[in-house]
DNA sequence: ATTTGCCATTTTGTCGATAAAACGGCCCGG
DNA sequence: CCGGGCCGTTTTATCGACAAAATGGCAAAT
């Protein structure tokens, strides 16, 4: 059950992690170090650095994220209710696992949830809306010709990705429904992780994205819709033999 | 917007609270402090013994809800995510606002996902399902005669209340669906206690509800989702007046 | 040989103390 | 008379230390 030391490459000390920005559990500034923490922590679980049944003790913590406990203990309280870690009363936390049972409640929830912002988006969205589609989905193709989950890049490719996926429900009218498309999606990343370390490109994500896009942009609901829960069915079948051993 | 000291009485101390045990975030045992002053702050936000707006200084807390600073903080900031505190950084936390448009944002949520949720239950549920829902309709109805916000036990029936909403969508199936219905639950309720505070009663919640678990026990799904948004809809009504002046 | 109970060690959860940041009042200048 | 900048006070965010709880190992008993 315990993890050999070395094998994952932690991230080192301060280096500067200060590209990410306008990440927070729900608005705020910037300057606290409890965030930064937490917003690195998340940023290990999703990406695969801290794998699934981790223990997180304090005392190495504190040495790998160079801070004290108390922002640790904060950050890690944060992360429970948005199901990246558990807690075992009096003897601390660990990285949650991950099941194809979960996954599949994600799925079904992303699909529902996406559906509607994507619609209402479509029905109240005016052309800044899709100026701001169009740029996220050039950035987003342009980061992508590399692929490689362990490249650096990882983390800057990923970010993009949500962004195009964010502007496309942007103009849904809902704070409450963006929010929670955020948290889903994140927490379906850590399972896009997953794969991308076992069985790396074999679908065309560019061209995924484009079929959505170019939908949303034609103002068809049905169309987009449909290209988009595709997009996210595709992650499953990646997935089941990596989940099912 | 500073508020006076004495108006409103804050829960004194260590009394009895044990009573309204089975409420953590997500999952956890019971035996750690932070948990119980989360819980207690929490509620005295959603009962309005915490009024919006309010400044939660530290100190102030430690003395009232008798524990430290670390506790206190861990607390706090798991409220942010739900929506019950505001953090302002460097400046501390405060209870969050109440407006219209969040509660018009919670409805259309709250609407949506427990249709979703109850026909789902409606369709897998069993006989022991139908129990539960009996069992809570009972006490719920039970507890229901008196009636004043102010009074000792709108904590025990806000938990009935509560209780008996969740039976209903209990069978949906899905886990994450399950958190969305009770995280908005709450969050409506202090849209609830401001009405009960201002307007108490000039509707009949009983009927309101036999008639939502009449349908249900009848499976017949289009009248017991129709029910059920009724009911939501007539806070609408009650609480307009009071949030537009 | 296996199980049970105890003790030392480790790790958590909580508490007081410190440094940094924001607030409020005052003085000064326009 | 009013606005802007400086300084003391208050309050926050973070750090190190303590006490309670859990883990693991050893010895004794079945």
């Amino acid at each position: 059950m315990m993890e050999p030391q070395g094998t994952t490459a932690m991230t080192q000390a301060f280096d500067g992690a200060a590209l990410d920005a306008g990440e927070r559990p729900s608005g705020g500034g910037g300057t606290l170090l409890m965030y930064d923490v937490y917003r690195r922590i998340r940023d290990d679980i999703i990406m695969g650095r801290l794998e699934a049944g981790r223990r997180l003790r304090i005392e190495k913590l504190k040495a790998d994220y160079g801070t004290g406990a108390s922002p640790l203990r904060e950050a890690l309280s944060l992360l429970i209710p948005e199901g990246f870690v558990d807690r075992l009363e009096h003897r601390g936390f660990r990285v949650s696992f991950v099941t194809l049972a979960e996954f599949d409640d994600l799925l079904s929830m992303r699909c529902w949830a996406e559906s509607r912002a994507l619609r209402a988006s479509i029905e109240r969205g005016g052309k800044d809306w899709e100026s701001r589609i169009v740029l996220a989905l050039h950035w987003f193709t342009q980061a992508f010709p590399d692929h490689d989950a362990r490249d650096a890049r990882a983390g800057e490719r990923r970010r993009l990705h949500k962004a195009l996926h964010m502007a496309l429900i942007a103009e849904c009218g809902s704070p409450l429904l963006l929010d929670l498309c955020s948290q889903l999606f994140d927490r379906n990343d850590r399972y896009r992780s997953l794969v991308n370390f076992a069985a790396p490109a074999d679908r065309d994500y560019v061209a995924e994205h484009d079929r959505i896009v170019e939908a949303v942009l034609r103002r068809d609901a049905e169309a987009a819709v449909g290209a988009l829960v595709d997009h996210y069915g595709n992650l499953r079948r990646q997935l089941e033999p990596i989940l099912t051993p």
